[in-house]
DNA sequence: TATGAATGAGGGTTCATTCAT
DNA sequence: AATGAATGAACCCTCATTCAT
């Protein structure tokens, strides 16, 4: 109580600490069962903690929902971000973006399956994701690469597309599922089959140089 | 025993309007908060019906579920077919068939939240709706309007616009949201975006010439 | 209306034979699910009837219940009674009454499991068999067979045996259990073992000569 | 996290006093009204707890039913076992076992309406009290007191002769029915009349000298 | 801060019984 | 006499949340 300031530091860490084992928990939980299938107490349980300790770190079961979708959000977000914002080709960005989102989500299926349950149990979440997928179509747009204007329902179309791909992919389709479902994007935003395939092809032949 | 069947039917009667009493109270509800979030009791409720009457009618609550569903399904599609089948070009149908099945949940709100709700909460349902869709889908790859081969992951495609349609237009999207999910959905197919355009323009002026 | 007589008559064989209907189906489901886990519907349909109709036959589950175990002890008693009456000495009517009694159950197992249902779930019934056993019991006490007394709890026991081998009869054990539990009534009874064996001897071949 | 031990020693005392309420709670109302007759909600309220909180204690019904069923074994071999094993003929110890146990089920007639309800609802638990059965008939067969072999009917019968004892005393007989129903077991097992009445003398002796 | 015992509303389901027809 | 639709209390069980320690 004296020596506040150290005190507090590690009384944060401690709190960051033990609030990461609470979302951690609740992510490889309702990953699995779903997100309202997913009691508070069993997240406690998970983390190895006292079912009331839940409430010292979210207010209600919703909170922490919220915070774990946006975790993963950040993750994936944190996975993709180095080749793809290289590309300067707004097409390839949209096209490479959505491949290689589908592809983390294939590789760590735990965050795939959340998003998979988010999308349909959690609402708020939709507006995560659909963010970083505005900028780029946006920026394909702005160099002219699309014929279709920047508005809600092409970015609805967008992640619908999206999400049948996570969900194909983790169904057990082929990794070809990811290269496809970016082609149709394409082809939704006016982009010609050809060009679309093309890009394709580039995007496939990036995404096996890189190492994940 | 000798006015068997005026009592019979009588009481068919009553079983009928009571066991409407409940799909109906059940869609009301289950488009409104979802098909998870609805209990039993809350349908007995709004049925005005005492809650072990429910079960006079329904094995368990999948039933009621299942049952909601189809009449929905049927309903939309006793308020589709006429038109639809006539058309002769494959493209022409799945562009006009989703146009259509987008304006009628419009029309009816109702029908198409639970349509909604059921295709994230009710899987069964989703084939439902999967199977008119791949005909139309064959039919246009027969004639060779389409490039895409009709497998699993183009109708999930497929799926997916539609229901991002349904979606859009329910929260407010305008009459157009329809045509151009029908359109996306050509263009995913291979379509070129001219020939989309053209086939989508010919619908609109279909759609509107026939009164609903 | 008018013709009292006839009609009433008629109807009395017709109520009879409802009634029947319902007892029949009664001791079919009790036999099979046991006493409690029987429902009233249950009887019902089983008995092909509306399931208010019940109500106009017995005032409540407990009198169906009732009116079963009497009907089966009764038949059981009719199935009986022939040749034990014959015999003079009450200890091998006791144990030919308990050995046909096991017997009778091994042989209408739907009878035989009723009775194990009612003697735990349903009180009453109990004196019903009580009674005969008392009988038989008394007589060979009376001809100074026996070195036990004629109490409440030498009932009990006999009971206790004749329900023992019901049981482990119908749970597959072998004939003798009928010829073994009637013995066991005679030694406790206070008979010798010798002379229980002699008894049971006698009887055996008894049970083989009559056909059933 | 200092003091571990005697925080969660006090928890503990304190889970360990609220089950204890709950099967209290169980016994008593099982005991009453009989195992099945029983429900959750009314166990919970009698040992003036919430409805769920019953189950942060036993998964189920089923598992409380057990858990009572084999504290009231236990509480009964506690206050029977030692005199009991010093016994060295096994007709002694049958006949000591069998009257001792009927004589505590008198004693807390608590204990024996339950015990009573178990034999017939609970079927697992016939098994318990089967066990120490056929341990003490396999010694007095061992050293050749009985002339009936080891087998599933003997015990069957023996267990039907214990209940009918507890049975019989818990509705109001003397305490001469304990002594009696031992030695019927006696004389089930082959044992002469005068020998079976001998130790069930020798017996009762031994029962008046030990306090309870 | 952390615990975990306790709560109580609510969920799905069954069933003996009543009553209008 | 017969029907069968309707009732509603009761049952078992789950879970988000609170609170004394």
């Amino acid at each position: 109580m004296e020596q506040r300031s150290p005190r507090s530091s590690s009384n944060n860490a401690k709190r960051e600490r033990t609030r990461a084992r609470l979302t951690d928990a609740a992510l490889r939980l309702m990953s699995e069962r779903g997100i309202n299938a997913t009691s508070v107490s069993e997240i406690a349980a998970e983390a190895e903690l006292a079912n009331g300790t839940f409430y010292l770190y979210f207010r209600d079961k919703a909170e922490i929902v919220a915070a774990v979708c946006q975790a993963v959000t950040r993750a994936m977000h944190d996975d993709m971000s180095s080749t793809r914002l290289s590309l300067e080709d707004g097409a390839a960005r949209v096209a490479f973006g959505t491949q290689q989102f589908i592809e983390i989500a294939a590789a760590e299926p735990v965050w795939g399956r959340l998003l998979m349950s988010a999308f349909t149990e959690f609402g708020a979440f939709k507006e995560d994701v659909a963010h970083y997928m505005r900028l780029d179509v946006a920026l394909g747009i702005e160099q002219g690469r699309f014929s279709e204007p920047l508005d809600e329902f092409v970015i609805d179309a967008h992640l619908a597309i999206l999400r049948a791909g996570v969900s194909a992919r983790l169904a057990g389709g082929g990794p070809d599922v990811a290269a496809r479902a970016a082609e149709y994007q394409l082809r939704i935003l006016g982009m010609s089959v050809a060009e679309a395939r093309r890009i394709r092809a580039a995007n496939e032949r990036k995404a096996a140089s890189s190492d994940r």
